[in-house]
DNA sequence: CGCGATTGTTCGGATAATCCGCACAGTCGT
DNA sequence: ACGACTGTGCGGATTATCCGAACAATCGCG
């Protein structure tokens, strides 16, 4: 019979392309996969992989076998969740990739919901950015994830998600407090923070400041809005902030409103497999609560036009 | 990720009934079993199994745990096959099982042609009775089994298994040389050797016999055909034999008609997920090829009309 | 009613599977 | 041509798995 572990990790190697990096995702050393790949190719009697130049790739067979065992897997998850949803307290581990205002401005209340409403539940909370996270879900590295989706950057969207909007959360203008800056238009010859090039937020935020009709002149880029929000502070840099990294604290800049008042989206993600699991509802109920008041007052009106799992 | 392993394990239990029949079916130890069984049983949270007694059965979510692994078993043993068809070579192993009178008149022969044509192949044999053989198919310990059908006693015909006719054997009245029997009336205060209470030959023989106006003296029980010969020729019983006990060496007793001619039906039996595999098409034509040339004959003009699989 | 047989479970110890670190050969980019 | 990659074997350590024996509970039979 054959052996699922080792089937995944012929999954893996599809997606990433190189022995190496599925040993780093994995946490295992590249020799391990290496010679369980060997095994599972001899428990099939049928080569799996080829190796062109340093590199491997799937042969037809391989790739058969990896298309076959996701419907196989998907199964096997939803028999899974089935079996759990037989039970009426809700118990397990779930998995949670948070990005990091999520895991500020979300995670501390959302943790002390879920210790009090579902002792039983363990949680396991990783940060991560939104990109990745949504791969590594559909890949069973977690379960569930809080993603974002800023103003015209629809995120690619898999049907083997299942997505479910949590919130709106407002995008501002940050400055220093007594900068004398009262709109984006006095912001266009200052020195900006925003993230690195390649993100969903860089472009967006690029894109606003072209519309108000200059270039901004990115000085710093770090991924870690708190960094954002020390530059801002010192007056060193302005930014482009959501609401969401306050996690509730009272601003320590002037936050100035944007033309059109822009939000980006927050939703959560999970296999469409597991999205019955009592844990995965749970934890999902939980985090609509904890999400900030103002933000969570922009969800209910967009609520059911979102919602994608039919 | 649960494990399919684990899984087949509660299978079992569900087959069997106890701990200990599980063990014993597949060659572990009971405490390996329970172990096993508590493993599955926190990897998925939900009690699995409930004592009653000294015995154990399984609880609803057990129950769904048992019905949904079948149909993930299955996609998966397909996919197997799938993956096995890319190759053009006929190679891995198949696990055959075939009862006494099979493996003398057929699988000598067939040994034969499958090291001729297809080196690669690795075919297990084991000795089982048709009963059970076909439940050790469904099973999954055995991948083709080969099986016998008396007339008007229809082997249960499951709808996971692929069954296709092999061949018809003679069904004679086989008399000590020189014992002036002539007929089935014959024979009817003569001493019998049948095979055990509760097997589809004995219930057939018996009801041959009653047709013919008597009731036997069974005197001896064994599902040993061979006994039966040894028996027949010291003239110490009559018997009702099927042709292919004589594995084509010349019959050293008398062979006599019965009324009617009758045949048992002879044939092949795989799980309809492992069907398509070259190996199992590999061994059924090879089969077909080593039956017995007079039972061959009898076989094509029911060919197509048994021919179950759609 | 009592005794033996059977069943499931637990505990220590043996066995086998798995994983790691290291060294090596081949390949690519600079 | 060199260094930085790639994948892959080998020996040793770690871990999972399995077995045997002992135990309590239950059932069947005399």
């Amino acid at each position: 019979m054959l052996d699922l572990r080792r089937v995944t990790l012929l999954r893996e190697v599809h997606r990433h392309g190189t022995l190496h990096a599925v040993a780093r995702a994995l946490s295992y050393s590249p020799s391990s996969i290496s010679q369980q790949l060997r095994l599972l190719e001899q428990e099939v009697g049928v080569p799996l992989l080829e190796r062109s130049g340093r590199r491997v790739h799937l042969t037809p067979a391989g790739l058969l076998l990896v298309e076959g065992a996701g419907a196989v897997l998907t199964d096997l998850e939803r028999l899974e969740s089935a079996l759990a949803a037989t039970e009426q307290t809700v118990s397990g581990t779930v998995r949670l990739a948070v990005f990091q205002s999520a895991a500020l401005g979300i995670v501390p209340r959302a943790l002390s919901l879920l210790a009090e409403r579902y002792p039983q539940l363990r949680v396991e909370i990783t940060q991560r950015e939104p990109e990745s996270a949504l791969d590594e879900v559909w890949a069973r590295e977690f379960d569930l994830v809080i993603a974002e989706e800023y103003p015209a950057h629809g995120a690619p969207r898999r049907r083997e998600l299942d997505r479910v909007p949590l919130g709106q959360d407002a995008l501002r203008l940050g400055v220093a407090s007594g900068s004398g800056i009262r709109s984006l238009a006095d912001a266009a010859d200052r020195a900006w923070v925003m993230e690195p090039r390649g993100t969903a937020s860089r472009h967006w935020a690029e894109q606003v400041c072209r519309v108000a009709g200059f270039e901004p002149d990115v000085r710093f880029e770090t991924a870690d809005l708190q960094a954002h929000i020390t530059l801002v502070e010192a007056g060193h840099a302005v930014a482009l902030l959501p609401d969401l990294v306050w996690g509730g604290r009272d601003p320590r800049v002037s936050l100035l409103a944007l033309p059109g008042e822009p939000h980006r989206s927050l939703f959560t993600a999970a296999r469409s497999s597991t999205a019955d699991r009592p844990a995965i509802v749970a934890v999902r109920s939980v985090l609509a609560l904890s999400i900030e008041p103002a933000a969570r007052a922009g969800y209910p009106e967009r609520a059911t036009a979102d919602k994608e799992h039919p």
